[in-house]
DNA sequence: TTACTGGCTGTAATCATTTTA
DNA sequence: ATAAAATGATTACAGCCAGTA
């Protein structure tokens, strides 16, 4: 049809691009497969076998240079996608775990208070655990006068980092 | 050469892929934001106004697609590479806290079994923490006689799994 | 330095198959 | 159901760049 413009009428003869042969392509794959780089020796022998010009041989390795480029970026999205649908279970798995080693760990520490003032003729074991959890960074300070030596070495930890993270970690 | 190869004899008189100036690729790209199809009023117009037979306006925006496509995948994984980080390091901070929290709730729960042992009167108050740690589990059967009744109940826990798991957490 | 070789990217064009109006 | 348009896969080429003889 408009073949013949300014622009575009010098290929219109038929630049037949004729598509490789499937024999053709067999070989060309298997020799890409062993090796995706070609020097000019397999380039010459595969245009002997192939009876194709060595320029287009040459060509057909580029282009399928790109091509398994372009490919294996697409698997490697796929492969990708998997690791980050992995890291996210993970990730659900271990905040879940966070939640349940903090209630575990609050009721511990509810426990050692209420332990403490018993132990120590305190009549406020009453007093609600929600409060006592919240304020544990004051007991450090207050109720370290109550507790025996030895085990307020223990709750303070032989780290020097202990102390601090044993109080503090129900808020963070 | 071989240029006249049963295969090949047809396109070695170059087919001159003329490249479209600067100007025809800048109204092609603006086109192209807009609306990545082509509908062929659009075509006409197009082809009108860069002096182009409408064929080639549709070829580049065919080849445009296909390159738009896979810039895109290229950007998408980027994208889901930097999510990927972001989870593993997540990750990673969510693991330590785990580990924080288990060494701390092995510490109380140390503390309250000698805690427990010293308030029943029993001298063995001296047994090392770490053998205390690694046999909770069997606290939970064989000591359970000397637990406060109120304080038992604490430790196992008002939801049903909270007893299995507050001993069995510091091995997993 | 220069000239050559080969690889890579981007682009154009064609062919075959699928989708769609 | 069918002709046109979209799409996917190929073939081909030009321009740029690096290594090198």
């Amino acid at each position: 049809m408009d073949f013949f413009n300014s622009q575009t009428r010098k290929n219109n003869l038929k630049c037949h691009k004729k598509r490789l042969t499937q024999d053709q392509v067999r070989l060309l794959e298997i020799s890409f497969n062993s090796n995706n780089k070609l020097d000019s020796d397999r380039k010459s022998q595969l245009a002997q076998e192939l009876g194709l010009p060595p320029r287009q041989v040459a060509i057909w390795y580029q282009n399928k240079r790109a091509r398994w480029k372009s490919q294996s970026l697409e698997v490697d999205y796929k492969a990708l996608q998997q690791r980050l649908d992995n890291a996210m279970s993970d990730n659900d798995r271990l905040k879940l775990e966070v939640e349940r080693l903090k209630e575990e760990l609050n009721k511990a520490q509810e426990m050692l208070l209420a332990f403490n003032t018993t132990t120590n003729n305190y009549s406020s074991i009453s007093s609600s655990c929600d409060e006592v959890g919240s304020s544990c960074l004051q007991l450090h300070d207050q109720s370290k006068h109550h507790l025996d030596k030895e085990l307020y070495a223990c709750l303070i930890g032989d780290e020097g980092h202990f102390g601090h993270n044993f109080f503090a970690s129900s808020m963070s």
